[in-house]
DNA sequence: CTTACAGTTCGACAGTTCTGAAACTTTCCA
DNA sequence: TGGAAAGTTTCAGAACTGTCGAACTGTAAG
């Protein structure tokens, strides 16, 4: 496996080895999931994500870049709120990865 | 999701978040997809998995404890030299977190 | 225009991580 | 018994991370 990629993949993961970043991305991916059952792609406004999660908005919004940095989800701005949505690449990449081919 | 499941997953990524520590496991993984492919058990023993990696033998220590203790790695002892193998129930979870099920 | 809302940027600080040097342990071989 | 091989432990320093307060930017509603 080239170098690339293994640092690519790497900044994925380190992306999800914080709990409240984590968190927001299962809760993201919770989401996903409903939304898809549907047949609708999934966006979800940056609040809804943290159910629970007590952390200061400054956190939030780093964690949020952190993890698009990393390429595991997408935003985009829709008036005063941020929506966020997992990129569907980055989490194949991640799943590829993970994958003992054909096991 | 439960938060004691949130904090052992985030153990999980962290642990595959360094880049070398990444590389180490994916050398390992290689390793596995090839026994498994022949329908052996895979084990492989410390030294070779380095493949190119320049580091210390504290570091490589310091690291192969650390993907074990994240469960994602067995180690056992066999003479002078420390056998690692990848644990298949650890790799499972992850995989079973990054999965939208039924996508 | 003014105010409130939803995030962002900056700066700082405590805590964690990565790495290697030196010294140690265990196992094997002669 | 002595020595070498393969890891481990401990320690320390440089670099990185997670978090928040304060100040800032852009948008919507009066």
């Amino acid at each position: 496996m080239p170098k690339d990629d293994v640092d690519r993949l790497a900044r994925m993961f380190k992306a999800l080895s914080n709990p409240n970043r984590l968190r927001l991305f299962m809760n993201l991916l919770e989401e996903s999931k409903l939304d898809l059952a549907k047949g609708r792609v999934h966006d979800c406004f940056l609040a809804k994500l943290l159910g629970g999660l007590e952390l200061g908005a400054p956190t939030v919004s780093h964690h949020v870049k952190e993890l698009a940095d990393a390429g595991l989800i997408q935003t985009q701005r829709e008036g005063k709120q941020l929506i966020c949505s997992v990129d569907p690449e980055g989490l194949a990449e991640l799943r590829t990865a993970l994958t003992l081919h054909g096991v």
